[in-house]
DNA sequence: ATTGCATATG
């Protein structure tokens, strides 16, 4: 049984009402249903063609967002010669249309003739500002002048926003400098004009003297800094500020995510009283961004248990999420929960994630099939499919999907080679990897970046041909980075050269003398020539160290992952031998390392049964 | 009789 929202029923209002009752039904109205329960009676009263009756109706309209239906109402009325009415309708058209229909209207309204007042121009300098139109806009800035309300606070205000948000930030000065009355708004406006213009001493200076500050005004500044990276001066103020809202909170979180202070993050999180989807998608972004994905994962749920209704924005997230963490159950409850919820899967940003999920957790079919569903393949879904592709061992295909990607006239930018890149020195494709190498620097003018010349590296190095690696190292017109020459020990590592291994792992302990990852390597190569001996010197003083960053990383990194063979990434396998080296250095601690491994996996176990099931 | 102008997420 539907439940009743609607007014008394007609039989219940017996008597003929007035355009005074209707009014006052119209200010009880919230819902459609009951709007159009009204409209009913309008019409029956015969209050069509009631000018104010249908200013109100209108106004009402346009809060519920149904513009159609005010236009309708409002082309019926023979004589609109009221301006509210005017007013009314041209605000909905501002707001809810383009700038060309709401200037058509207004023209119409002046022909009428009805002259514009101190509440139709502001409503058309917005909708000019919305479409960054500053001619359009100077010239409403000059009918301001002719009808007199060039001095109303509304109108510089609007006019500042006008001026800010199409860069004559000079303009807007002027404006605001000539306001004889301001409000906060009109100090908040000239705040976001300069914050957004870059300006951020002249916008604090403004902050500073202006008389009352409210919550607006704090929370642009903190945004500001916060995006700018300026995490100090934004603490500061919102240390400072009186009334924080949810808002404040998120541009904080938001900030020291970016920044990668997930600790700040979650300490501010943990704070706030008040938590909405944006907040909770400002974490949970964070922690997928800074590769903390179970993270993510878990406050997800925890959001989830709150009754907060997840948006596309946090879906993405979560997917996101899921393909870092390479976990198929957990892919494939998300896949479903995004088709129960009702989510619109033609979203660019959710397709692509969605394929992406799927291809990186193990599930191609479904992933070539959302794929193929696609109404526009970009860039970064194709990547996603190659990549797919890639680390399922499928190594052929997926450089012939980029060049079937090429063939669909997609231009590849650097991460595209960087993955296609990778995708060959993987699969060993030599002669192809070479090719796009080239492609990519003649057919595309793109610069290598240190990151493509360590896939080369990779490429030659896991083909054997150490030599031809070192050179091309050698001939880099920029600086190699730790990765690099850590791709060229890998290959020392896989071929078992300990010579050259030593080279490239002095070079490497200078680059980065904490990364256990080099000595990790050298120990191998070492331990696999059975040279215990030099593994217990070299490893010796560091042993105990890489204990402590693999026991450290650990609460982050899924045993899952660690396990899978299959989905395992080079580095987790690279912890898991350090994990057994370091065992053998320190033969003592080999219990402990082991029960305490045994436990978190267990917990890790645990929390993502509760997830996968419990929900 | 319209209640106008400002802030937040991939």
């Amino acid at each position: 049984m539907r439940r009743c929202t609607s007014l008394p029923s007609p039989c219940s209002l017996s008597e003929p009402r007035s355009s005074a009752s209707i009014k006052t039904l119209l200010n009880l109205c919230k819902t459609l249903r009951t709007l159009e329960q009204i409209h009913a009676q309008i019409i029956q009263k015969g209050l069509e063609d009631d000018n104010s009756i249908v200013c109100s109706f209108v106004s009402l309209c346009n809060s519920l967002s149904v513009l159609r239906y005010a236009t309708s109402v409002f082309h019926r009325v023979s004589n609109p010669s009221l301006v509210p009415l005017w007013n009314s309708i041209l605000k909905g058209h501002c707001d809810h249309s383009s700038l060309a229909l709401s200037l058509t209207l207004f023209s119409r309204m002046r022909l009428h003739p009805v002259a514009p007042d101190n509440y139709t121009l502001p409503a058309l300098i917005k909708c000019c500002s919305h479409e960054s139109a500053i001619c359009v806009g100077k010239g409403i800035h000059g009918l301001t002048i002719k009808y007199g309300v060039v001095d109303e606070v509304a109108v510089g205000s609007s006019l500042i926003g006008l001026y800010g948000k199409c860069g004559k930030i000079c303009h807007a000065r002027n404006v605001f400098d000539e306001m004889s009355v301001k409000n906060e708004v009109s100090w908040n406006v000239m705040i976001v004009a300069y914050v957004n213009f870059g300006d951020m001493v002249e916008a604090r200076r403004v902050f500073d003297i202006m008389p009352v500050r409210n919550v607006v005004s704090w929370n642009a500044m903190i945004d500001r800094y916060a995006k700018f990276g300026n995490l100090k001066n934004a603490r500061k103020l919102f240390d400072e500020m009186p009334e924080k809202n949810v808002i404040s909170y998120t541009s904080m979180i938001d900030g020291y995510a970016k920044r990668g202070d997930m600790a700040s993050a979650r300490f501010l999180f943990e704070h706030c009283q008040q938590r909405d989807v944006i907040l909770w998608s400002a974490l949970i972004s964070g922690y997928t961004q800074n590769g903390l994905p179970n993270e993510a994962v878990k406050m997800f749920f925890e959001m989830k248990s709150t009754n907060v209704r997840p948006d596309e924005f946090i879906m993405v997230s979560l997917m996101s999420a899921c393909s870092h963490i390479g976990h198929l159950q957990l892919a494939k409850w998300t896949d479903s929960y995004m088709n129960m919820s009702c989510f619109d899967l033609h979203n660019t940003h959710v397709a692509a994630a969605l394929v992406d999920m799927n291809a990186k957790c193990g599930n191609m079919e479904r992933a070539i099939r959302l794929f193929n569903n696609m109404p526009k393949r970009d860039l970064v879904s194709y990547c996603s499919m190659i990549q797919g592709l890639s680390v399922h061992g499928q190594g052929e295909k997926a450089v012939g999907l980029f060049y079937k990607m090429l063939s669909e006239g997609l231009t590849p930018d650097d991460v595209a080679f960087t993955v296609i890149l990778t995708t060959c020195s993987r699969a060993g494709l030599v002669e192809e990897g070479y090719g796009l190498f080239d492609l990519m620097r003649k057919g595309y003018s793109i610069v290598p970046s240190p990151d493509h010349y360590a896939c080369m590296v990779d490429l030659l190095g896991r083909s054997g041909q150490l030599k031809a690696a070192y050179d091309l190292i050698k001939s880099m017109p920029i600086e190699p980075h730790a990765g690099t020459w850590g791709a060229l020990l890998g290959a020392c590592k896989l071929h078992y050269d300990i010579e050259f291994g030593e080279i490239v792992a002095a070079r490497l302990k200078e680059l980065e003398p904490c990364n256990s990852g080099t000595y990790v390597l050298l120990s191998n190569i070492y331990a696999a020539a059975n040279r215990w001996f030099d593994v217990s010197i070299f490893l010796g003083s560091f042993g105990s160290y890489i204990l402590s960053s693999i026991t450290t990383k650990w609460h982050w990194v899924s045993p899952f992952s660690l396990l899978d063979d299959y989905h395992a990434s080079e580095d987790d396998d690279l912890e898991l031998s350090s994990l057994y080296h370091a065992t053998w250095i320190v033969p003592s601690i080999m219990h402990e390392v082991h029960a305490w491994w045994q436990a978190s996996m267990e917990k890790e176990m645990a929390t993502l049964e509760q997830i996968t099931h419990g929900s």
